[in-house]
DNA sequence: CCCCATCAGTACCGTACGGTACGGTTCGTG
DNA sequence: CACGAACCGTACCGTACGGTACTGATGGGG
C-alpha cells in the first residue's frame, strides 16, 4: 500500500483510479438497462472485465459499491456558476427559464432516474445513507445554483422574497411538480420531455408573478 | 368454484373474501415494518397465519399479491367529496388548505411511503404494471377531488384558469415541492409533519396569488 | 355419518446471489 | 532475471427466496 506512490486517480482527492472509475461506469450502465435486480456482483465483474475478488477489495460489500457509484455519478456533474453578468428583468427571465430546463432534464436522466430509484429502494432499511447521499450530492448542489440566481436577482432589484429556500422551493414545485414521481414510477419520459420547454417557461411566468418585484 | 354462491367479501365487487383481505393488511404490514425485502411469501405465510400455497392459489404468483396489495390499499381509501356547499373567498381558502394538507398526509403515511418505495422499485423492469396502478388509482383519485373543488372554485368567479390541469398541477407543485421524493428517500417525516399547516396555508394563499379572480 | 373441498403447516427443489478462496497471468521494480 | 504485487477468471460455499407437492385437519352439505 505505502509502496504505490502515484495512484493515476481521475478526480482529485475521489481516491479512485482510472481502472475503479471504468468499473463504475459499467456498473451505472447495468443499473440504468436492467435496474437493481441487474446490478448483481457478478454481473459487475463481467461487464467490466474485473473480478469479483476486486470488486470487495475496492469497494468492500455491496452497499459500497452502490455508494461509490452515488459520489462518482455525482463527482461528474458539474453545476456552471453563472453568478457572474449583470441582470436585468429580461436575463433574469432566460437564466430562470434555462435552470428550470436544466433542473427538467436532469430529472429525467436515465442515470439520475436509475439511482433515485436505486436509492428509494434501499430507503425502507434503516442506516442506509445512499438516500441521504444522493439528498446532498444531488440537490444541494443544483440548489445552491438556483439559490445563487435568486440571491443575484433579489440584489438586482428583481425578485422580492424573505426566505430564500422557500422562494426556491416555490420555483421547485412549480417546474417539476409530480412530473419526477411519475417518472420514477415508469411514466414514458419520451413524452413528457417535449413539453420540458413549455412547462419551464410557464412555471418561471408563475414564479415571477409571486416573486417579482412590483415596479 | 360455481357451488360457492354467498363469497362473503370485503367489498362489493373487489372479489376478495374476508381472509385475502386480512391477509393483504398483513403483508401491508410487513412491507410498511420491513420493506419490500422483508415481503418475502413465506413470512407473508407466517404472518397471517396461512400457507404459502393459499397464497398462490389466490394470488397467483408475487407480482399478483404486490397488485392485489395496491389495489387493496386504494379500496380503502375513500375521497370524500365536499362538492356541495356554495363558496366564498373565505371558503374556497379554507377548503383549499385542507385539501393541501389532507395531500401532505396522505403522502407522508407509512403505508403510502411503502407502496410508493414498492412500485418505484419495480419500475425499472418493463412490464410491471404497479406503477401506472398507484398513479391511477392514487392521483387520479385525488386530482378528481382537486379539480372538482377548483371547478367549484372557477363556477363561483373566485378562481380564474383556462386549462384545469395546469392549474392543479401548480397547486400540487406548490404544495409538495420536493418533499414527497425527500420522504421517500428516507428523510424523517417526524420533522416535516410539524410544518404541514404553515406550508399547506403559504402554498394555497400562492396559489391563491396566481390563480384568484381579480376582484 | 360420510364425502369432499379448503386450507394450514411443512418439507422440498431449483436457482440465484453475496461473499471467499485459489490458480494462473501480467507487469513494474530491484 | 527473479521477485512480488495486483488482478483476472473461475470455482466454490452458504443462504435465502420463489414456487410446488404432500399430509393432515377442519368443516359444511348431502
Amino acid at each position: 500500500m505505502q509502496s504505490v506512490r502515484a495512484m493515476k486517480e481521475t478526480d482529485a482527492g475521489s481516491g479512485l483510479t482510472e481502472r475503479q472509475g471504468a468499473v463504475l461506469e459499467q456498473a451505472l450502465r447495468l443499473l440504468v438497462d436492467g435496474g437493481e435486480k441487474a446490478l448483481t456482483t457478478a454481473g459487475v465483474a463481467r461487464a467490466a472485465n474485473c473480478s469479483k475478488e476486486s470488486l470487495y477489495k475496492w469497494f468492500g460489500d455491496r452497499e459500497g459499491l452502490l455508494s461509490a457509484m452515488i459520489a462518482f455519478q455525482a463527482s461528474k456533474v458539474r453545476t456552471l456558476d453563472v453568478a457572474g453578468a449583470k441582470l436585468d428583468g429580461g436575463s433574469l427571465r432566460v437564466h430562470l427559464v434555462t435552470f428550470a430546463r436544466d433542473l427538467l432534464d436532469v430529472l429525467a436522466g436515465d442515470v439520475s432516474l436509475a439511482l433515485n430509484r436505486l436509492a428509494i429502494g434501499q430507503a425502507s432499511r434503516e442506516g442506509s445513507k445512499l438516500g441521504h447521499m444522493l439528498q446532498e450530492r444531488g440537490r444541494r448542489q443544483i440548489g445552491r445554483r438556483a439559490g445563487a440566481l435568486l440571491e443575484a436577482g433579489r440584489k438586482a432589484g428583481l425578485l422580492a422574497f424573505d426566505d430564500s429556500d422557500e422562494a426556491y422551493g416555490a420555483l421547485y414545485g412549480l417546474v417539476v411538480s409530480d412530473w419526477h414521481l411519475r417518472m420514477l414510477l415508469g411514466e414514458e419520459p419520451g413524452r413528457l420531455k417535449k413539453d420540458f420547454s413549455r412547462r419551464a417557461e410557464r412555471a418561471v411566468d408563475a414564479f415571477l408573478t409571486l416573486y417579482g418585484a412590483k415596479e
